[in-house]
RNA sequence: GCGGGUGUGCUGGAACGGUAUACAGAGCAGACUUAAAAUCUGCCGGGAGUAAUCCCUUGUGGGUUCGAAUCCCACCACCCGCACCA
């Protein structure tokens, strides 16, 4: 007998599907489609990584069942090939980009293909590819025709040393994270999309999809809607109003004081004399405080101005305050601030000995003193003039009507979203493609004193599209903050006409190729356009989208925002670009088993906490402790904690961690295969567990599903007679078949193996072993391990591609047994079982149950009080007492 | 702090409100073998009992129900997201 070598079988079926283009996208237009995406990778150096199989085994197997049930199947993959590593890479090395970039392509198509995915490899597409880019920079300017892309002077944390802007997150106390370096505020210009004008549909077409719904409420926080009220509070000197805005304006009886943000325009104008120098110093010291600094601040600060403004609704004059509690960003830059009933407000008062009114109440009745919290919660109006007695929703609604009314007010819906700075100070990403007149003495390029007119961008034509990156020797970003490509001189200038122009230096994010690339894989070559009409009428939307929850956000807020721009323009024909979400779980590397140590002995895990500068310390002593790895059998599970063998007093800790390098869990896929072969990893990721849960890696787990394929090969080889599978054999056929489509079709492939394995335990019983019951393991068995299923097929005297062959129907007359076992309950618990044919009535189950043997012994002397049979169960229920 | 999720044998996990622990892994025992590996067979939540059998068990405590891992309430632990958004 043969033995089962994955790595002979493997790569032979692989070079078949490739010459054979087995999965090629139909033409056909009168099959049903499905358009079935993964996320593409970021072909990053350190090549694929176990968690990415999983998803893309996932789709594999779902696109697989869908070509075998008669679907025209698109199922693409490409490269988002854009971003910082090669970049970094080629500062270091000097190794252009391009070059990293193809190679590492290159690895990862390689393991890709290696795991024997079903991918219209045809259609493959590369962010990077001037071809790609020439689009992705025809859509930029589709946004910008519509006013949806444009320049502004946005503060953001430029670090000359490192010769580029950081996120917030990069920097500490005004440092930058590496290096310590400074890091100052620079209003830089910066090209932002107006993704806040599509806030509206973006929150309300989340409706249409059906995605995960802490994806979907991920995103609505995102967005992050509020309905309120714009007020007008007329400045006291009788020129000008503060505007603010309020969800609850059914507080403004409660208004004792009003606060603006540091950057707001009216600080000067309202600032007395007696309080400039406090409020200048405040406010300076504010502004270059970054965001995450203002953040964490836990005190509330701020300055009084001086000044007053007029309550609109009462007359009363309110004090204005300066305080960076509230951001220039969100709403107006101002509120009013009503201590009595908003948490802020009220922490800000209690520290400045503001006063604090009561305005809402639960039950109408008013608290007798100062307020000890503030009341956040919705109520009755009370203190409140003619509006007491209204409800919070009531008067919301009637005081902003009443605002309306006198012009001091109105309704207003505000967004927490803001604009995209889509602008980066770098060398790999797409070129802007605009260009600036410059107004120069001379040849700008040689250094003649030039200005750009940045205030007058121009598109670059269509037909010049793409517009390349430069050549470049050194891809250091340098101190300007123009960016990298600021230095291209010959590149960046350039004359029409004898007049002198500047190209756009900053590039796009990364997220600028990703946020189309599922529409360029309907109509990949197409020279002509970035999709044909009839491309995008045939495909969309996206049947099935598979990927990580990391980009519950980022990737597909902006990715929904390029199409409903591309909607409005005409190009597109559907609201929504992905129908259908999954994010796949995160594999973590195998369990580690740590413990504790102060001097060499070891200490238990309750008496252990987290030291607040990192590491961790003993909880009585504070003595810094050590963390130490322990073995596997070291260890024992005693109560519910894992303990030491050798001290069961000693807890340790049990967990499984997310895989990095640094940790050294990462399980390399080329391995596995190598070990095992494709399909025991493909069908091992698979039966871990849940497709959405996270899972731990376990390298004995894998033992399982290889024996499991082992055993299949083995049935295989055995010589199988044209006996027709009778009995429950058949009736387990049966069942099993329906139970591994429907199992596909919701993505429950753990339970659809089990099912699997299940069979093939029956199967490796009969006695003879009956062709077409073997065959259908094969048929069932092709999706999950194609590469052992068609060596199987042909094994067993069929031509080659499994694929070809129809997925297998089912008999429901034959997927339910021939007769079914009763159980009889007495009083909620299982005391005996009686076995009746199937078609046994519901009067039939209850004489059985109650006649039922060991039943009696719980019935004798009881009195029944109810016999419960439930319609379609297989199960009675007596009550007695 | 707010929002969402998860919690089941030694481990990964299964279970339309209806026989909890399917299917695997690890472990133990046996068969085959000179031996080991591989393979095959059996056992495998805890407790009591010679046994038939009984009692307990799905993070904890309540509730709804003939019946709850599943539904409701409170709490605990862990994970993820957001975080002065007016």
């Amino acid at each position: 007998m043969e033995l089962y070598t994955p790595s002979l079988i493997e790569p032979k079926w692989q070079a078949y599907w490739a010459e054979h283009r087995t999965f090629k996208t139909p033409e056909d237009p009168k099959l049903p489609k499905k358009y079935v995406l993964d996320m593409f990778p970021y072909p990053s150096g350190a090549g694929l990584h176990v968690g990415h199989p999983e998803g893309y085994t996932a789709t594999d197997i779902y696109c697989r069942y869908m070509r075998a049930t008669g679907h025209a199947v698109l199922h693409p993959m490409g490269w988002d090939a854009f971003g910082l590593p090669a970049e970094q890479y080629a500062i270091q090395t000097g190794t252009h980009p391009a070059v990293t970039t193809q190679k590492n392509i290159a690895t990862f198509k390689r393991q890709i293909q290696a795991l024997g995915l079903s991918y219209d490899w045809d259609r493959e597409v590369d962010t990077t590819d001037p071809a790609y880019v020439k689009w992705t920079q025809w859509i930029f300017l589709q946004l910008f025709r519509r006013g949806l892309a444009y320049q502004s002077e946005k503060p953001v944390n430029w670090c000359p040393a490192l010769g580029t802007v950081l996120a917030n997150e990069e920097v500490i106390d005004g440092k930058s994270e590496r290096g310590s370096h400074p890091v100052i505020r620079l209003p830089l210009r910066q090209w932002m999309l107006r993704i806040t004008a599509y806030a509206d549909r973006l929150a309300d077409d989340l409706a249409l999809v059906e995605w995960p719904d802490s994806t979907k409420t991920m995103q609505e926080e995102w967005i992050g809607r509020s309905e309120g009220a714009e007020v007008k509070f007329p400045l006291t000197d009788g020129n000008g109003e503060l505007e603010i805005f309020t969800t609850r304006p059914d507080t403004l009886f409660g208004v004792t004081f009003m606060v603006i943000a540091p950057e707001h325009p009216y600080v000067e104008r309202l600032t007395t004399h007696d309080q400039k120098a406090a409020v200048e110093a405040y406010a300076h010291q504010a502004i270059n405080r970054s965001d995450l600094d203002r953040r964490a601040a836990k005190e509330k600060t701020g300055v009084f101005t001086g000044g007053f403004v007029i309550n609109p609704l009462t007359g009363v004059q309110v004090p204005v305050w300066v305080a960076d509690y509230v951001m220039m960003g969100y709403g107006t830059g101002a509120i009013m601030a009503v201590p009595g009933h908003d948490q802020r407000d009220f922490e800000f008062a209690r520290k400045f000995g503001i006063s604090v009114v009561q305005v809402v109440s639960p039950d109408g009745s008013r608290i007798p003193g100062e307020m000890a919290e503030a009341m956040t919660e919705e109520g009755v109006a009370v203190n409140s003039g003619a509006y007491d007695g209204l409800s919070t929703g009531d008067f919301k609604k009637q005081v902003t009507e009443d605002l309306e009314m006198s012009g001091q007010g109105k309704l207003r819906v505000e967004f927490r979203l803001r604009d995209w700075v889509f602008s980066r100070q770098r060398y790999w990403g797409e070129p802007i493609p605009i260009y600036f007149p410059v107004e120069s003495d001379g040849d700008p390029r040689t250094g003649a004193p030039h200005t750009i007119r940045y205030d007058l961008p121009m598109p670059v034509d269509e037909f010049e599209l793409p517009l390349c990156l430069p050549e470049l020797e050194d891809f250091n970003p340098g101190e300007d903050p123009a960016g990298t490509l600021a230095r291209a001189v010959d590149w960046r200038f350039f004359q029409k006409d004898g007049l002198w122009y500047a190209r756009e230096t900053n590039t796009m994010p990364q997220w600028a190729g990703s946020c189309w690339y599922y529409l360029r894989f309907m109509d990949p070559q197409n020279p002509e356009a970035a999709w044909s009409q009839e491309a995008a009428k045939r495909w969309l939307p996206v049947d099935l989208y598979v990927g990580g929850a990391e980009h519950a956000v980022l990737h597909l807020l902006y990715a929904r925002f390029w199409h409903k721009v591309l909607l409005d323009a005409g190009h597109l024909n559907v609201a929504e670009p992905f129908a259908k979400l999954v994010h796949q779980g995160m594999i973590l590397g195998e369990v580690e088993y740590t413990g504790y140590q102060f001097s060499g002995n070891f200490v238990s895990r309750e008496l252990i906490e987290a030291n607040p500068e990192g590491g961790f310390r003993h909880k009585g002593t504070g003595d810094e402790v050590e963390v130490v790895r322990v073995p596997e059998d070291a260890t024992e599970k005693k109560g519910g904690n894992v303990v030491l063998k050798a001290d069961s007093s000693i807890v340790v800790d049990a967990r499984a961690f997310k895989m990095s390098k640094s940790r050294g869990n990462v399980v390399n896929p080329d391995e596995v295969i190598a070990a095992h072969g494709a399909d025991a990893l493909r069908l091992y990721e698979m039966f871990l567990g849940p497709l959405e849960a996270t899972k731990p890696w376990s390298t004995h787990g894998i033992q399982g599903v290889s024996r499991f394929l082992e055993r299949c090969w083995n049935l295989g080889q055995k010589p199988a007679w044209d006996v027709r599978p009778d009995g429950e054999l058949l009736r387990l056929m049966h069942k099993t078949l329906r139970k591994v489509g429907e199992d596909i079709e919701a993505l429950r492939l753990n339970t659809a193996i089990s099912a699997m394995m299940i069979y093939l335990n029956e199967l490796a019983k009969a006695d003879p072993l009956p062709r077409e019951a073997l065959e259908m393991l094969v048929r069932m068995l092709h999706p999950f391990a194609p590469h052992l299923a068609e060596e199987l097929w042909e094994t067993l005297g069929h031509t080659p591609s499994l694929q070809a062959v129809p997925w297998p129907a089912f008999d429901p007359a034959l997927c339910v047994d021939e007769a079914i076992t009763v159980v009889v309950q007495v009083n909620g618990k299982v005391r005996g079982r009686v076995s009746l044919p199937v078609d046994a009535s519901p009067e039939q189950r209850r004489e059985a149950a109650l006649a039922c043997p060991e039943a009696q012994n719980f019935l004798e002397g009881k009195e029944i009080v109810k016999v419960v049979v439930p319609a379609n169960g297989t199960l009675v229920s007596i009550v007695v007492k």
